[in-house]
RNA sequence: GCGCCUGUGGCGGAAUCGGUAGACGCUGCAGACUUAAAAUCUGUUGCCCGCAAGGGCGUGCCAGUUCAAGUCUGGCCAGGCGCACCA
């Protein structure tokens, strides 16, 4: 292929040729924009079903397009798979790497509400931008499979899948107290609560009473912990995982509510749940959430009322953060009632305290004070009874938390705790009061926000019907053109205001009936995209089977650590919803699962629009070039771990472009390759490929300059050496490779060639220095043979003037020998 | 409190299985080129003693295992991240 762009529009190779060879400067700005816009033209990076080649999926979390435009951070995560996508599509792997536009959200919103541009025009406008760099840095993206999830032919499906979940009883509205910021006047899942504040905009969270749309994630707790096992994902993604579902094996067990004397009080039954059954017998109370049912349900036969309704009112006043924060103990006894303990008949007192949780459990605890610190804590505060029923430990100043076997617990008396467990449910389960049983720390997802810029939920309420669904006919339901985004402080959506929009008829009977106006989540629409990828432009269906069956497992998964137990977790979920219901060939999206690192400021802190120390991508690329940006990102540091921006670093590499651009100067085509000329290429062959797969970029970039610091040493440099660094660093500068691969008269793509094979023989040096040790310590080298015998090495290393000095009057104990690394001689 | 991670020169960081600690880069210093500066190139750069040969010390701290420990074991200290009254 001689393709006339190659030279720069010149005829010839020579025509171009005579040109460059007399400048000396790496003229970056010129080049790189030559190249991308070939590779555009050539559609270089687009990818087809092609079921002779091996797949290989390779994903990055697409982008919010935000007004600020891309940050240094974004690329770290794109170059890093840019380059693992570069050398896979090198060793012959077809590959597809994707990228596309999360593109709702309340930014574009709030930016809408302070000057009226509609997100549309404002998110249009931003993603144009965020391409332009995207494309300026030199991403093998195939940008024909780019999508937005605000696009209605995406959210179509999006909105298809939000059906789905409702007719497989995974949607469901109900009336509960949500996290709502006061500030975005919106209500959040609790995965977007941080310390009690939004997690976008840091406004303390308030409990509001709201009617919700719920997605049974729980439902998929067990499976969501399960399948972990076996994925490729860093281990602390999976235990925050773990952690964050928050699995507790246990048992559930019901105490009879009576009066004072003991009467039972008719189908009255505190249930609580307990990790340990098997403390019951040191049960000395029972504690309910202030905003148990009972505690209205029963308040006729409180003796005293006023207290405790005082109490409930100066609880339901606190933030979840002031309540969390306070851990000391308060309460209010609930006179009247008594409950009895099934395990002995004893009746204990029945307290409302805030440190019991309304949302986990069963909104009950008993209290078992021995034993757990918590409990101790109170009932020191209230003088109740703390019996110990686990050996071992003191609890005259805490609670014992460690095990021990059983004493004061009637028949488990002398168990351990794995036995004293299993006969104590048992003996629940015989005696009808309890029954063993799983919890779980993870809630359902609160999928409404009431807001304007996000996929409608396609769900209308006939007073007739309840809530219906859409017609799969009658998708995607685009949001309606509104002027007024605000929304109010009652929380409704800014829909709301759209009548015209809201009033509809049912579906099912025909008769009147209302949209539903709150919006999904933005998580809603990065909770599938990865499918989209697939087969991008498919109107029948959210993408085809055969498709799918080819694309998916995506193979590698790059993202933020803040995602995993927010987009990560809820995507698996969707997926599994999907496979379930048999759309989706594989029961996990995702088998690999890797994080980088944050890049941070000179100065160690974080980059932020506030402090005005962020570095702008464009100025890094205008004055540095998009291949030395793309290098230095590699060459920053560990990749899975925090790194700080260094102007002096980047030039580092800047540095080293420049010395691989004028090393051609002294490439030569007819000279062969001594054997110290292949031992340093096939050495960096065989790091660099080994590097990458390992994302150990910094480490492999280092290989590179040692192999061009060999090659600069040379008086001329052969061929093949040269053109080998250039394929080896194409990844990482594939604008530099393409160009000298050019200059180096190839008419070939270099993107396209095959990616070099190391030869271990090759490599190998066959002279080793090895260190001499006298007890341990260094005391000089030999230069030696490799695999030289034992015995050499022992006659070389003692005969250095320094080892006969150092063992003068003492006798040799032993010699160690190590082949080829180390003698240590034993004195 | 629970879970996870990190700790190495002036700085960012290297170091398969325990085997020459400091690769690679930055900075600093010295020199070359230049009228000069920038750029570029060469040398040098862990700390201490020494003219040198060489010696001593050194991977957060304290112990241990070993011929040999940045690496393994036990116990601390410091910093970061996540969860957090989860029964």
């Amino acid at each position: 292929m001689k393709n006339k762009n190659i030279y720069n529009g010149k005829d010839s190779y020579e025509e171009w040729a005579s040109e460059w060879r007399q400048e000396d400067r790496y003229n970056f700005r010129t080049i790189e924009n030559k190249w991308q816009n070939i590779w555009d033209e050539e559609k270089a990076y687009k990818v087809e079903i092609d079921k002779t080649k091996e797949k290989f999926y390779a994903l990055v979390e697409f982008p919010y397009p935000s007004g600020a435009g891309l940050h240094v951070g974004h690329p770290r995560s794109y170059t890093a798979l840019d380059i693992i996508s570069r050398k896979k599509r090198m060793q012959g792997l077809n590959v597809l790497y994707p990228m596309g536009f999360d593109a709702f959200g309340l930014p574009a919103e709030n930016y809408a509400i302070k000057t009226g541009v509609h997100p549309a025009v404002s998110t249009k406008a931003n993603m144009d931008n965020f391409t332009r760099q995207l494309k300026s840095i030199g991403f093998s993206f195939d940008w024909d499979r780019c999508f937005a999830t605000c696009d209605p032919e995406y959210y179509k499906w999006t909105q298809w899948m939000f059906i789905k979940l409702f007719e497989n009883g995974l949607a469901y509205k109900d009336k509960i107290a949500i996290n709502w910021c006061p500030s975005c006047k919106v209500g959040l899942a609790n995965e977007e609560v941080v310390n009690g504040c939004c997690e976008r905009c840091g406004a303390q969270v308030v409990r509001k009473d709201k009617e919700q749309w719920m997605v049974a994630i729980t439902k998929y707790a067990d499976r969501l912990i399960n399948d972990l096992e076996g994925l490729d994902f860093l281990e602390r993604v999976k235990s925050q995982q773990i952690n964050w579902i928050g699995r507790s094996e246990g048992a559930e067990l019901d105490f009879a509510l009576t009066t004072v004397d003991g009467k039972e009080i008719e189908g009255k039954k505190l249930t609580v749940f307990t990790t340990r059954p098997d403390t019951a017998f040191g049960v000395t109370y029972m504690v309910m959430a202030p905003e148990h049912d009972y505690v209205a349900e029963l308040k006729d036969v409180f003796e005293n009322k006023d207290e405790i309704q005082n109490y409930v009112t100066e609880t339901s006043k606190k933030s979840d953060l002031q309540r969390t924060m306070d851990d000391s103990k308060t309460g209010v006894e609930l006179k009247g009632i008594k409950a009895k303990n099934p395990y002995n008949g004893e009746l204990i007192p029945v307290f409302i305290s805030d440190y019991v949780l309304t949302g986990y459990g069963t909104g009950a605890i008993m209290a078992v004070p021995a034993h757990d610190q918590r409990d101790y804590d109170f009932a020191k505060i209230f003088n109740l009874p703390i019996i110990q029923v686990l050996d071992g430990g003191d609890i005259s100043e805490k609670a014992y938390e460690e095990d021990g076997s059983h004493i004061n617990s009637g028949f488990l008396d002398g168990m351990n705790k794995d036995e004293a467990m299993k006969v104590a449910i048992k003996y629940a389960e015989d005696n009808n009061f309890g029954h063993s049983k799983v919890n779980f720390k993870l809630r359902d997802w609160v999928f409404s926000r009431q807001r304007y810029w996000g996929e409608p939920i396609p769900m209308v309420y006939c007073e007739k019907c309840g809530w219906v669904p859409l017609k799969e006919e009658d998708l995607p339901l685009t949001l309606p053109e509104v002027s007024d985004f605000l929304p109010n402080d009652n929380g409704d959506s800014p829909l709301a205001k759209a009548t015209d929009w809201v009033n509809t008829t049912c579906p099912k009977c025909g008769g009147h009936a209302r949209r539903e106006t709150d919006v999904m989540p933005n998580w809603a629409g990065s909770s599938w995209y990865f499918l989209r990828y697939c087969d991008p432009k498919n109107d029948k269906e959210f993408a085809s089977k055969e498709s799918l069956e080819y694309w998916m497992n995506v193979d590698w998964y790059n993202g933020g650590m803040e995602h995993t137990t927010l987009h990560l977790l809820y995507s698996r979920f969707w997926h599994k919803f999907l496979y379930d219901i048999g759309y989706v060939p594989t029961k996990e999206p995702y088998n690999k699962r890797t994080s980088h690192g944050m890049i941070l400021a000179e100065n160690g802190e974080k980059m932020s629009k506030s402090r005005g120390n962020v570095i702008n991508p464009d100025d890094i690329v205008e004055n540095y070039g998009a291949d030395s940006f793309r290098l230095y990102e590699a060459f920053i540091g560990p990749f899975d771990q925090v790194a700080m921006w260094s102007e002096d670093s980047l030039n580092g590499v800047y540095r080293f472009v420049g010395k691989v651009y004028a090393l051609m100067k002294k490439v030569y085509g007819d000279i062969e390759p001594s054997k110290s000329d292949l031992r340093a290429m096939h050495k960096c062959i065989l790091e660099v490929s080994e590097r990458i797969d390992q994302m150990k970029f910094n480490t492999a970039v280092s290989s590179l300059m040692t192999y061009v610091n060999y090659l600069s040493g040379l008086e001329k440099v052969p061929a093949e050496l040269y053109l080998t660094l250039l394929k080896l660093m194409s990844p990482f500068t594939p604008h530099l490779a393409e160009e000298m691969w050019a200059r180096m008269g190839k008419s070939t793509l270099i993107v396209k060639e095959s990616w070099p094979v190391g030869d271990n023989s090759l490599a190998q040096d066959d002279e080793v220095t090895i260190a001499v040790q006298i007890c341990g310590k260094m005391r000089g080298t030999i230069e030696m043979p490799k695999d030289a015998s034992r015995e050499d090495v022992e006659e070389k290393a003692m005969s250095l003037d320094n080892v006969k000095r150092q063992l003068e009057g003492k006798t040799i104990k032993k010699v160690i020998v190590v082949p080829n690394k180390i003698v240590n001689i034993v004195a």
